[in-house]
DNA sequence: CGAATTTGACCTGCGC
DNA sequence: GCGCAGGTCAAATTCG
């Protein structure tokens, strides 16, 4: 059901450009090589026409002659006029003409074949390219891993944290331990994600000995040097564990279900990261009220354009509200993970009030629980974005987190000041736009808000991260190529050797257009205009009409 | 009939 | 302390 309603909306664009081929033949009796495939002059178009063909055929197996006219009539908005069109070309005047129009149909077949074999071997090239690209990550990821604990001796957190204002300790502790709390959350989709990245978890926890200066390790040494150094139970939300221990009422009910969820969560963390973390209870008594308020979740936001309630993610969710939220008269949904009994993945989703075809889902947490292909594609793309959110930058002098450094001045398209995250916003929430509005729109976000045009940043600058890059984000990437930002990955990479090799492979592995196109085929397959459809069909290499589409 | 959704009530944090 | 807004609960309702 769902994927007939998805194969509906598939299909959509592919009857756009069907139909406006046949509107330019106007009487042509077939639709001609030229036309079916008119945007065949690019290596995109060339895929695009390609898969095109493929759907055509999925609808009942074979493709020429009066099949071809079927297709449309399901597909046409306008059925009556396109058949009329059709029929009046296929129908023959005479034998010649027959036979000619037979040569037509074999060479479409035969293009329809060659196109389909492209595509396999585009898919197959893609499947690769990602496993190649995770391996290689996983690497990256150990190496920088060791480079940073060579490089940082522990005075200078020591310094950071004795020097300035109580108050920029206070900023920088909510930005250390949120930062922390994600990569946490990342651990624990590692380990449940497959023996690389468990090989990598148990790496990172052999390198506990010198850690990242931005591990919340510090911080909570800090507040409460006398904290336990051994592994307790992490808060990752303050505030639902502090109703674990104060609160009897029906939601604590939900606080002790939730921090059950946390614990078995947090088992799925590395030592390492566990590691020189004191029980919730320790942090209450050794954190001051503001400073534990100052502990807040990372959330990513995804806009993208769909006329769907909500967007696929490959996620089973569930809702369990809805509200008003001031200044939108669309309501908000809540919805919590249903994958796991005990997941703490919440998202949230509403439609933008300034443009109500922009479905803007917010997601808070790390799922516990292994994920299938189609969610992990989400699911990494959020907590790489997370991940860049905190730790891209060091805040700045005015508490004000300046992410500048992640793009390079000289290469935006935009005020310098684009990417900022206050201190004082409910949530330090990183946007991923998709809507793929103009570069001087895309940056206009909430005041708070970090607004991500392209993951080529997150890419770039989650090198730390031992997240896989999904297609999710390598799709993310490739349109940041579509939305003139070509080459900022090469810009921005950190001034690390390393660093720049990664910016480098990156570059490299997008380099080619076929690849670059068919990652934009898989990303809009994942979050296109779709219809919410849960069918885990979004490994089709079908272009859907989607947020890419008018600037492919 | 079980699962999912709806919706009003409730809780919490925050600003005044 | 009060009111507001965001977030969540859970009984009622709907759906498959």
């Amino acid at each position: 059901m769902d994927s007939s309603s998805s194969d509906d909306q598939d299909l959509r664009p592919v009857h756009h450009h069907e139909h406006d081929s046949l509107t330019i033949s106007n009487g042509k009796r077939v639709v001609s090589e030229t036309d079916f495939f008119a945007d065949a002059n690019s290596k995109k178009g060339k895929i695009m026409a390609g898969i095109k063909t493929e759907i055509t055929r999925g609808e009942d197996g074979v493709v020429p002659g009066h099949e071809l006219d079927t297709g449309l009539n399901l597909l046409s908005g306008h059925a009556e006029s396109e058949r009329s069109v059709v029929h009046h070309g296929i129908i023959p005047q005479n034998k010649g003409d027959y036979k000619r129009k037979m040569d037509e149909l074999s060479a479409l077949r035969a293009e329809i074949n060659k196109t389909n074999e492209e595509n396999q071997q585009l898919r197959l090239m893609l499947n690769q390219v990602t496993n190649n690209f995770h391996a290689l990550q996983m690497q990256l990821l150990a190496l920088l891993q060791r480079q940073k604990s060579q490089r940082q001796p522990l005075h200078v957190k020591t310094e950071e944290i004795n020097n300035g204002t109580l108050e920029d300790r206070k900023k920088r502790e909510g930005k250390i331990v949120a930062r922390q709390f994600m990569d946490l959350g990342k651990a624990g989709i590692h380990e449940a994600d497959d023996d690389r990245s468990q090989s990598i978890s148990e790496e990172r926890s052999q390198e506990a000995g010198t850690i990242c200066p931005s591990n919340i390790v510090e911080s909570m040494d800090y507040k409460s040097p006398k904290s336990s150094t051994t592994t307790g139970v992490v808060p990752f939300d303050s505030r639902r564990t502090t109703s674990i221990d104060h609160s009897g009422n029906n939601r604590g009910k939900l606080a002790r279900e939730y921090g059950s969820s946390q614990q078995e969560f947090h088992g799925l963390i590395s030592n390492h990261e566990v590691a020189n973390f004191s029980t919730s209870k320790d942090v209450n008594d050794h954190q001051k009220p503001d400073t534990s308020s100052m502990i807040r979740k990372a959330r990513v936001s995804v806009r993208a354009r769909s006329e769907a309630p909500m967007i696929s993610d490959g996620c089973q969710w569930r809702k369990y509200g809805q509200k008003m939220a001031k200044g939108n008269p669309c309501p908000r949904a809540y919805y919590r993970c249903t994958m796991a009994s005990a997941c703490p993945v919440r998202k949230q989703v509403q439609r933008s009030a300034e443009d109500k075809t922009i479905l803007v889902t917010t997601y808070e947490g790390q799922h516990n629980h292994p994920l299938p292909p189609a969610a992990m594609a989400m699911a990494s793309t959020t907590s790489a974005a997370a991940s860049m959110l905190l730790s891209g930058s060091m805040p700045s002098s005015d508490g004000l987190m300046d992410t500048t450094n992640l793009i390079p001045k000289s290469s935006l398209p935009c005020p310098p000041n684009f990417a900022t995250l206050s201190a004082s916003a409910p949530f330090p929430t990183v946007t991923l736009d998709l809507t793929h509005t103009p570069i001087s729109n895309t940056f206009q976000a909430p005041q708070g808000q970090l607004v991500v045009p392209s993951p080529s940043n997150i890419f770039s600058q989650n090198l730390a991260s031992p997240q896989h890059m999904s297609i999710f984000e390598q799709g993310l990437y490739s349109q940041s190529k579509f939305s003139g930002l070509q080459g900022m990955e090469l810009q921005n990479s950190a001034p690390t050797p390393l660093a720049d090799a990664v910016a480098a492979t990156t570059a490299a592995i997008t380099a080619d257009p076929n690849f670059t196109a068919a990652l934009v085929a898989a990303i809009t397959s994942i979050i296109g205009n779709a219809p919410a459809d849960n069918t885990g069909n979004n490994d089709h290499p079908t272009i859907r009409n989607s947020i890419g589409n008018k600037n492919l």
